[in-house]
DNA sequence: TGCCTTGCTATTTTT
DNA sequence: TAGCAAGGCA
């Protein structure tokens, strides 16, 4: 054989063994910072290079486009250029639109049919509620959008839903509600995200012919993230997969996170199954955490039940210990995580390199608030996307009218907007006319402008709206779709609308929409841009300036740090209540592999918190620490006191000794000593400002479990409370009591939270 | 048509 | 507590 390629050399001897097993099922079980995409890449490049197919032939998947835009240009750095040849790189969703449109007549659409966003999703159900008289308070259309996410993402159409679940919303109209819901998709030429896949599976399984030709085409398939796939997801590739079975997976059991919206870690366990012979490669060397910090994320998904299992390893340093910390309440967390990024930011290190991996995206405001207060830079990643914003949605359901004159949602969000007189009354006129037609408002519309059904003036503005758009779709093919854009915006009054509003947002709407026809540009026409917003819902930011990062524990995933802060380790944010009461054991082991995510993303330093109390709704809570904590192995994790907290110096190894399971929490030294050590009082750290009252010289209540019984307090009994001192209880719901407060007025506390005095 | 009040809810989020 | 959505009212 002759001398193995350079590319080659950069690989250890598993990652070798997974980029040369072309032919057959490969599934690479490729633990956290092994190298995984290296490996992904680096299999493409092989591929090619060794001549097995050509870049058009290699369909390639992904769960979200940047990943996918990742592995073009890794790709193409291995290469040199060719990999914009790959053309069947991408998601599962852009894979799934590209292969429908070319026959879409098959699946009874039409080639330039729309692609609904969650919006229009659920704005659409709104009225499929509305039209069977179905009351959208006690049967809200976002329900009814999760059921039939839910049902698309497990592959079944509405006449396959299983008869018990089908009776399940509405009173027995699940399966019908998701049956209209379908047929005014079809009336609107439009598909949803879940109908991608769907649809095109059903376009495989009814017409062989065109699936044979998919099976032709691509001589080699890999699939990213497998983990994540769903059952739809995981039917699509089974099928195409099943041609030349040169399919190669690669996912971590440990990092599936996102059961809650359809993904089967099953799909991976059962691989083998599916594909017979399937070589399966282990990826166990870790390059990216020093010794300790992967000791601690092994020890603790150590705890989950059904796992692939692997054991991750390092030739690195061990590093520093991952610490814990506990704090009196998240103010204190962000103040404490504060000072600690400012020392680090003393001794030179990169804020681009730091980053706070929160639960629930509520506990990053008090991060932003500090970071505002300290002048330190920071980014929030995962905010509110460009294309969400509404006067974005607004200049996009213009061009959609004009490229898709059926696109009635898109029609209906802008013929009032700005108003011009066309209100509910001549909205509901066309919907009327359009339904018993079964055409789309806008021909519907056209239809009415020539009777006298319209009062005089709204019939005048409805025409000549209607004779714009007219003119507008005319020059289409006649206008670059950037310039078209802009006249449209402006012709209409949309951009005036903007100027005229006095709101201090109104400037920096104006300017997205700039930037919206910019962004434009690059594309080859109208209809090629539509594809993109409608798949790929994001903008790329600029990154450059050095900042701090803010994001969430799923938005995580794939990115390593130098230094990971991960706060609020606490027993009902994290894990989530929410995710143990609808998922039992199986939500604990998912947030469990959040966990874990979250710790192996830290290359150096990872550093956990907690808080005792945590406000949450509003009301003042006291939390235990979280039972992933007893889950660390005590000896590579190092417990530090926040200055003044000192009832933690208990943290000992005695804390750590019972390893629990689910449900055992409770019997934890850490849960035990909560319960019953009174705890001290303390000032708060950092005495700097103490311009609110600071929790006075009092003992805390012991916590009182959520098993908490009725309450110790009558009415009028005298209690001392922590935040908001003395008071006299003036009523007891449960554990909650109002109190009329001497200072702070009359308030809602809980019971666990007060004193008798 | 627009403003104000009321009520409700409150993970994770990509496509 | 706060933020949003929907309904009522002028």
């Amino acid at each position: 054989m002759a001398r193995a390629p350079r590319y080659l050399d950069a690989l250890n001897p598993e990652q070798r063994a997974a980029v040369e097993t072309l032919d057959g099922p490969v599934l690479v079980l490729a633990g956290a910072g092994t190298g995984k995409t290296r490996v992904l890449t680096t299999r493409i490049a092989h591929i090619l290079a060794s001549g097995r197919a050509r870049a058009f032939e290699i369909l390639a998947v992904t769960f979200t486009n940047k990943a996918a835009r990742e592995m073009r240009e890794r790709v193409e750095t291995l290469v040199g250029q060719g990999a914009e040849a790959m053309q069947w790189l991408g998601t599962f969703h852009a894979i799934s639109a590209k292969i429908l449109r070319r026959h879409a007549e098959l699946a009874g659409l039409k080639p330039n049919f729309t692609i609904l966003d969650t919006d229009d999703q659920i704005r659409l159900l709104k009225q499929v509620l509305k039209a069977e008289n179905i009351d959208d308070k006690r049967w809200p259309a976002r329900a009814l959008a999760m059921r039939i996410d839910g049902w698309k993402n497990r592959g079944l159409s509405y006449a396959q839903v299983p008869a018990g679940e089908a009776q399940s919303f509405a009173d027995g109209k699940g399966a019908a509600l998701y049956a209209l819901y379908q047929e005014r998709l079809k009336i609107l030429n439009a598909v949803d995200f879940g109908d991608l896949l769907l649809e095109t599976l059903r376009l495989f399984r009814e017409n062989p012919d065109v699936l044979a030709d998919y099976h032709r085409r691509f001589k080699y398939i890999l699939v990213d993230e497998y983990q994540d796939t769903n059952t739809a997801q995981y039917l699509w590739l089974r099928l195409i997969a099943q041609g030349r079975h040169n399919v190669c997976c690669v996912g971590d059991d440990d990092q599936s996170v996102y059961g809650w919206r359809g993904a089967e870690v099953e799909n991976i366990l059962r691989f083998e199954k599916d594909f017979p012979g399937a070589r399966i490669v282990r990826l166990e060397r870790n390059y990216r955490s020093t010794g300790h910090i992967l000791a601690a994320a092994s020890h603790l998904i150590a705890h989950n039940e059904g796992r692939l299992g692997k054991t991750l390893f390092t030739d690195g340093a061990e590093g520093d210990r991952p610490t814990v910390t506990g704090v009196w309440d998240s103010e204190e967390e962000a103040r404490a995580i504060g000072e600690d990024i400012e020392q680090l930011q003393r001794r030179g290190h990169d804020l681009e390199e730091i980053a706070i991996l929160v639960r629930a995206s509520f506990q990053m405001r008090e991060f932003e608030e500090r970071f505002i207060t300290l002048g330190l830079p920071y980014r929030v990643i995962g905010g509110p996307r460009f294309y969400e914003r509404a006067e974005i949605r607004d200049a996009l359901a213009y061009l959609r009218c004009v490229a898709q004159p059926a696109d009635d949602l898109a029609f209906e969000r802008i013929v009032n907007t700005p108003k011009r007189g066309l209100g509910d009354a001549t909205l509901q006129m066309l919907h009327e006319y359009g339904r018993r037609e079964n055409t789309p408002l806008m021909t519907s519309a056209r239809i009415l402008v020539e009777s006298e059904e319209i009062k005089a003036r709204p019939r005048a503005t409805l025409r000549a709206l209607l004779a714009d758009f007219e003119r507008w779709r005319s020059l289409i093919d006649v206008k670059p779709h950037h310039e078209l854009a802009e006249m449209v915006l402006d012709e209409s009054g949309y951009t005036e609308m903007w100027r005229q509003d006095k709101t201090p947002e109104a400037a920096g709407r104006l300017e997205n929409l700039k930037e919206l026809v910019r962004a434009m540009e690059p594309f080859p026409d109208l209809a090629g841009f539509l594809e993109h917003v409608s798949l790929v819902m994001e903008t790329d930011e600029a990154a450059g300036a050095q900042k701090v990062s803010i994001m969430t524990l799923h938005g995580a995933k794939g990115l390593e740090f130098e230094t990971v802060f991960l706060p609020g380790w606490e027993e009902g944010l994290f894990p989530h209540q929410r995710s143990l009461d609808e998922n039992g054991r199986a939500g604990l082991e998912e947030e469990r592999r959040l966990a874990y995510v979250g710790l192996t993303r830290a290359k150096r330093r990872a550093k956990i918190y907690f808080a005792t109390n945590r406000r949450i709704h509003g009301l003042w809570q006291s939390t235990m620490p979280s039972r992933f904590i007893d889950n660390l192995p005590p000896a590579h994790v190092e417990v530090v006191e926040a200055a003044g907290a000192s009832q933690y110096g208990s943290y000992g190894v005695s804390r750590f000794a019972n390893l629990d399971s689910y449900n055992s929490g409770y019997d934890t030294p850490g849960w035990k000593r909560a319960q019953s050590a009174p705890r001290e009082n303390y000032a708060k750290s950092a005495g700097r400002d103490s311009g609110r009252a600071r929790q006075p010289k009092t003992i805390e209540g012991e916590v009182v479990g959520r098993s908490s019984p009725g309450s110790r307090f009558a009415p009028g009994a005298r209690v001392m409370h922590l935040k908001f001192g003395p008071g006299t209880v003036a009523g007891a719901d449960g554990a909650k009591l109002t109190v009329d407060f001497d200072k702070a007025g009359r308030k809602m506390v809980l019971e666990s939270f007060v004193e008798a005095t």
